[in-house]
DNA sequence: TTGAAAGCGCTAACAT
DNA sequence: ATGTTAGCGCTTTCAA
């Protein structure tokens, strides 16, 4: 802003030109190359930083095939397991010079479709994606793959084998230990509000449910599970039939904190004692869960931790670590743990 | 990944060879230029398709100096604000074709200007940066204005004039009215929770504070105002000092929410009343602060607006129809609102 | 309406 | 240790 606007080409040639020198020998100084002289590498070093010139990354990128950055893909990221994800992925690929383009697909399969062909566009070095509620086949995700592009998944991921890398929290541990808590605390008439089973993470959780469930002989009432989109309504709406004629529920079991935040509010509303009346325990400890009063039980998933496996993950295939004769890895699964609050 | 490995260039070459036309033509068709024939376009058209070819964006990119990327600095997304606004930009810019690469300064000045520098290498279209509390020099955004990318603020941004487009929302009347809400109640002794005053957004909503307390005839004690870094034990510490002898305020005002939400958990623990003993206002509008007991009376900043209008603004920018002659443009302001709780 | 050719800025053989 | 050269895939004059 200061100066008048220079014509400077800020390109290789133009340094190439000012210090004499050839365009490879500039290039292999910013490249850290081996073979080039000391003295030659100061100088342009010197000259670099007096000028500001910064490489192009298109043209580097167009020549190597690399771009430095890669996609990322997830529902909203106003969810906040997805924020605290790519806080930690967004900072980790930094630090190795990556950037991390972030889409989000709003939960619709056609905008996943679309961004994933964005993201092929863009030529990004690898893709992350938390997919979407509905998406049950993942061929949208081939263009990638197909073209050397690893895609790893977290979170919302291909229940059927993929050749992709797999992170996710482990879902069927927490319902099991969510509803395990409830019984050894004596609860007798669980309620589960799950979301639909169309979703690994919901499958699983669910499993972890009916696992603990069936460990204690305890029978699971057809009437009292709920397999629905998991909205604060949705949860209101499942309390008031449960609550409508007796018996009564002692538990209730959630998929997520949204829905166990509403079932909270909801039993204040009509008078519901927590936890005398009526334990709950959510999952995913939505900061909002911990200020609530009674403050909520439930799952951490430390997706922190996610977001540093995925990292690592991801690292691994940009260096060309993970060849691609490993086409059906293993999920890796990242524990989880319950924290207990006022709320059982 | 069902089909054998193609050895396909995916190149607008092979397109042209595999139709018998000229590289130029496929690019026209894709482009949507005008002379084409509609024999041509169709035919191109629908072997794109086909094929599933997707332009190589870096190429295309180097040729036309456009990278259809705009970057995004932030302190942090996790912050709720930012977050909101953020869902908002990339949805919005989307629409237009255009991806962003999304950055965390964790209020770090070097990493800020580290991204800047990252951001220019990419070259991206356009910059939108809230900066971090400690930035008072804005001067590493030069390379991106000097190289005309354009530059947007919004939130934390230059208090002196810089040649960007800024958006904020208004804290100087998000001060201002929370202090009269406070007033109006009839409070007589109100102490007030701020943030350093590097920042313009501490600096504004502490000069509606103390507009609205002159307005009243009001005296500021000056033992009663804090500037600080809103952290909650920052809150906590004031609280206890506050607390520690009489006259006790009957008014806490905190520039953020966070503190807002310390100062109540405070207060419920030593058993200072809320709001018959301490009223409290916070500001932002976090999600926590509706959900407390009692809820907090906060100002909404309404972020999905000020993502909007950020969106206009570098749309406008990024098709040209505003030309760099507006140097140092008025800042947009975007309305606050009290929304009133239990806390008062 | 279409094609030929040059070139965006950089990197990597190959040559010296 | 350094230079020469070709080309990544695309767009855009200019010419036909």
């Amino acid at each position: 802003m200061k100066t008048p606007k220079q014509t400077k080409k800020n390109s290789i040639q133009e340094l190439a030109k000012a210090l004499r020198l050839s365009p490879a020998t500039i290039s292999r100084v910013l490249n850290n190359h081996p073979h080039v002289h000391t003295t030659t590498r100061n100088r342009v070093m010197a000259f670099v930083e007096k000028t500001g010139y910064t490489r192009n990354i298109m043209a580097s990128g167009l020549r190597t095939n690399r771009t430095n950055a890669v996609g990322l893909i997830v529902p909203r990221f106003s969810m906040f397991m997805h924020t605290e994800v790519i806080t930690t992925i967004q900072s980790g690929l930094h630090a190795h010079g990556y950037n991390l383009i972030i889409c989000q697909s709003n939960d619709s399969l056609d905008m996943e479709k679309d961004l994933a062909r964005t993201l092929y566009a863009s030529r990004v070095d690898a893709v992350i994606a938390a997919c979407t509620l509905s998406t049950a086949d993942f061929s949208h995700f081939d263009i990638l793959t197909e073209n050397d592009i690893p895609v790893l998944f977290y979170d919302r991921v291909p229940v059927q084998p993929y050749n992709a890398c797999i992170v996710k929290g482990d879902d069927f541990r927490g319902g099991f230990i969510a509803a395990s808590h409830l019984i050894q605390l004596g609860c007798k008439r669980i309620s589960y509000l799950s979301g639909s089973l169309t979703c690994n993470i919901y499958i699983d959780r669910y499993a972890g449910f009916e696992k603990a469930m069936m460990q204690h002989k305890m029978a699971i009432r057809k009437d009292w599970v709920f397999y629905q989109e998991l909205t604060a309504d949705n949860a209101r709406k499942a309390m008031y039939r449960l609550f409508a004629k007796a018996p009564f529920p002692d538990a209730i079991m959630a998929a997520n904190d949204v829905t166990a935040i509403a079932v909270l509010e909801y039993a204040k509303e009509v008078g519901i004692k927590i936890p005398e009346d009526l334990r709950i325990v959510g999952y995913s400890n939505d900061p909002r869960s911990a200020i609530i009063t009674p403050s909520i039980t439930t799952i951490e998933q430390f997706p922190a931790n996610i977001g540093q496996v995925i990292v690592t993950e991801v690292l691994k295939r940009l260096k060309g670590d993970v060849g691609s004769e490993v086409l059906y890895p293993e999920p890796i699964i990242v524990p989880v743990e319950l924290i207990r609050r006022m709320s059982t």
